[in-house]
DNA sequence: AGGAATAATAAACGCTGTATATTTATTATA
DNA sequence: TATAATAAATATACAGCGTTTATTATTCCT
């Protein structure tokens, strides 16, 4: 093969299919064992044909980090849709069984963004955290749509602490369009969800319980109840 | 140096010595990025040394497991003696508290053992299960008490299905000397607790919440109520 | 005392990300 | 249309990695 391959002999969207061929190598062995000559190998080119679409390892890194945001995000939204005339209480379940899901089938995906950041990786926060936001609005969205409904007290949530409140007004004044109880449920009961997901998919959990799964729906369904959701 | 030195010029204790200088750059550069011939640079001898103490890279990150489980245990166990005195209520804080400043004080520890495992590394869990389960042990042990101080109902939680029930027989048939509900109140705490705690150390938290230690404050106390563990 | 076992090194292998120089094809410009 | 510039690829090289093998010197055991 030539140095510069004519059109013809090029693979066409090259960018895109060195993203899929990463996450395959991904699936397989985890995002910190992710080769760049393994990706190129796999694609029958040598791996500085991949530094003309991504300057460093890290770029790459980061485009993939995008990309698996988005796509939780999306599989979050798709799941809401599909329940778009059901009550908001089998709504939020439904995110949350959607959030498991999605972590089920991709776990590597799941361990890249939330899981022990890989060596030597620096994230651009400017990119990555918008993306991260994103994978939370429909959490969020559910939660406001509960509170507006209904804004019982709820006596099982101890009292919430000055620093706390600063720190949920500072966020709204930031731009984010919601009150400050339902940023607080939505990070918390995410904190919550994920807790689960992780040990899950980090293979965690004590060796009896053998469907995780079980404890999950108790634990959702328990939320409901102890953050007064539940419409009672 | 000559291929096998004297006794007098061997490093006492190098076994000790190999684990403390990978805790040291493990600490610094995170347990995926942990180089034998990093350590080996740093105790002056060369990396095949290190086979002689450990056959292989994975028996040297297994070791390192076991030590952060142990070390782990051991601080939950002293924060326990320090509060024996004390309300299990304060109890059941207090380890909560203390298990968070444990990772926030070694976070790479924390994610070695509950983070995204290490690429191509193979736990063996004839050992790092033992180690496991000593690190939920005064967790267990201050809910079973609360237990049998008091076992009010437990209104806030979703009804235990017969596969959950299931699961938690088979781990007392196995040897678990305590009540089903504590051993799934212990898994469910330690569940919440992680998952705030990995959030924090992974600085996954969205940047408004500056000071993450404040949600765990507040969900900590929220577990007392939610479980109905405040003896009220 | 002699042989076996042990603790260390040197050298080698196959792998990694990245940089550099070169080649070829395509595009832009005059 | 011809030339210069740009872009997409390769070959080569460097410095790093875990692991293996052979060798050497020391210690231990009979």
């Amino acid at each position: 093969m030539s140095p510069r391959p004519r059109r013809s002999a090029q693979i066409p969207h090259l960018q895109a299919a060195i993203q899929e061929t990463a996450w395959a190598q991904i699936a397989e062995f985890g995002a910190a064992a992710l080769s760049l000559r393994a990706v190129a190998r796999a694609l029958h080119i040598t791996a500085p044909a991949i530094y003309n679409y991504f300057p460093s390892r890290d770029d790459l890194v980061t485009a993939l980090i995008v990309d698996a945001f988005s796509s939780l995000a999306d599989s979050q939204q798709a799941a809401l849709s599909r329940l778009s005339a059901a009550s908001p209480q089998e709504q939020l379940v439904a995110l949350g069984m959607d959030y498991r899901q999605w972590a089920l089938r991709y776990p590597q995906r799941y361990q890249l963004i939330f899981g022990t950041p890989i060596p030597h990786y620096h994230a651009p926060e400017d990119v990555t955290n918008p993306a991260a936001s994103r994978a939370l609005l429909s959490l969020m969205q559910v939660i406001q749509r509960l509170y507006t409904i209904q804004n019982p007290p709820r006596p099982h949530l101890a009292p919430m602490t000055p620093a706390l409140e600063a720190m949920l007004t500072a966020w709204q004044s930031a731009g984010l369009p919601l009150e400050r109880e339902v940023i607080y449920l939505a990070v918390v009961i995410w904190s919550r969800v994920h807790g689960l997901v992780q040990l899950e998919i980090g293979r965690q959990f004590p060796p009896h319980i053998t469907d995780p799964g079980e404890v999950f729906q108790r634990e959702i369904r328990s939320m409901l109840i102890q953050y007064s959701l539940n419409g009672e």
